[in-house]
DNA sequence: AAGGCGTGGTT
DNA sequence: TAACCAAGCCT
């Protein structure tokens, strides 16, 4: 065991440097506003989703006061499209803390850095590591699929009883030094070599002191996620149109797409109280084909009724509801689904 | 301590 | 098609 601790970071830091990815859009760089940013953006979202979103959230809030003073609207409107939007309320609010009770400079010490909305232990770790060269334990999907295939770590990783396993673990791996490309490393194999299905254990460094490579388990490690059945909901929703633009509503802060502009949920059969509510005259009504949607815990299905009508007086300025022109669509901050619904409509 | 919280790629 | 889940955090 002692032996293959010993050979673990430095095998792994010999393959980092000839075979690791060395030129993402957020490495090179001791900024930490930037590595902070790419580390949220990367919670459970990909490289290649994250990277066009990173640098046009980066053209827009070039430095943590730029997002600091920033209205939530506009980071919201930046991050549409990623998901888990918790992550860009927490982002703002974390530089707003950063700016306001740090001087504008993001703590060296991850202890400090997890206390700030948005990150965690295994983030907090990154971003010092990453900006400031500081030995810390990272403990992400990559890492935990790496040791517990390495290591023959069983049990569901989601679970406290294995997450403090091999928190236990990373810990006593971590090198003295060449933290950064230790790291990134462990990142890089599990991203390129040690993936979830048909891992390419003949180009890995660690395949011979690997438990799961040995008795041929690298399908059952790390344990499966037990099996849950996603619930089915339904959301009837109403599609108002001039013919210009769409009527949307601005959805509660927290729970479900929290913050974004979505199209309001209506009780059935209540169009034409709601059109009248909203200052217009009802024209034309026609049910649009359901649209299925699935979350990371339950499927939807949208049941969109598109309402043709006129307007026939000023919106009441009703805070959280807005007219937005078809072709404002890119613009504004719409979940996913939602967005390609409108957009099929020009 | 588990469940809430998005989206898109892979198999 | 449907299941699975990726650079997790918060409550």
């Amino acid at each position: 065991m002692i032996q293959s601790i010993d050979s673990f970071s430095s095998r792994l830091i010999r393959w980092q440097r000839q075979y690791g990815r060395h030129d993402l859009p957020w490495q090179n760089t001791r900024d930490a506003y930037r590595i902070w940013l790419s580390e949220i953006m990367l919670q459970q979202t990909q490289v290649a989703t994250v990277i066009p979103y990173y640098r046009r959230f980066l053209e827009r809030f070039p430095d943590v006061t730029a997002l600091a003073a920033a209205p939530i609207e506009a980071v919201l409107e930046s991050w549409a499209g990623l998901g888990y939007y918790a992550r860009a309320r927490n982002l703002h609010r974390c530089a707003q803390q950063v700016v306001a009770d740090h001087g504008g400079q993001f703590p060296g010490d991850p202890r400090l850095l997890a206390e700030l909305p948005g990150i965690g232990r295994s983030t907090a770790a990154a971003i010092c590591v990453f900006a400031h060269g500081v030995r810390a334990a990272i403990l992400d999907g990559n890492v935990k699929r790496v040791v517990a295939r390495c290591f023959g770590i069983e049990g569901f990783p989601g679970t406290g009883k294995t997450e403090k396993e091999m928190w236990a673990l990373v810990d006593s791996l971590l090198p003295g030094c060449e933290v950064e490309i230790y790291t990134q490393g462990l990142m890089d194999l599990g991203a390129t070599v040690c993936t979830r299905g048909n891992p390419a254990c003949a180009a890995c460094p660690l395949h011979d002191i690997c438990v799961a490579n040995r008795d041929g388990r690298q399908a059952e490690l790390p344990s499966a996620r037990p099996t849950r059945i996603l619930p089915e909901r339904e959301a009837p929703v109403m599609l108002l149109t001039d013919g210009h633009s769409v009527l949307l509503e601005r959805r509660p802060p927290t729970g479900i797409w929290g913050g974004l502009l979505a199209l309001p949920e209506v009780v059935p059969g209540s169009a034409e109280e709601f059109v009248n509510a909203h200052a217009c005259r009802l024209l034309q009504t026609s049910g649009l084909p359901p649209l299925r949607h699935t979350f990371s815990h339950f499927r939807l299905t949208i049941q969109p009724l598109l309402c043709r009508v006129e307007r026939t007086g000023r919106s009441t300025g009703e805070p959280g509801w807005e007219w937005v022109a078809i072709g404002e669509i890119d613009s504004v901050a719409l979940p996913a689904p939602i967005r390609r619904l409108l957009l099929q409509l020009c």
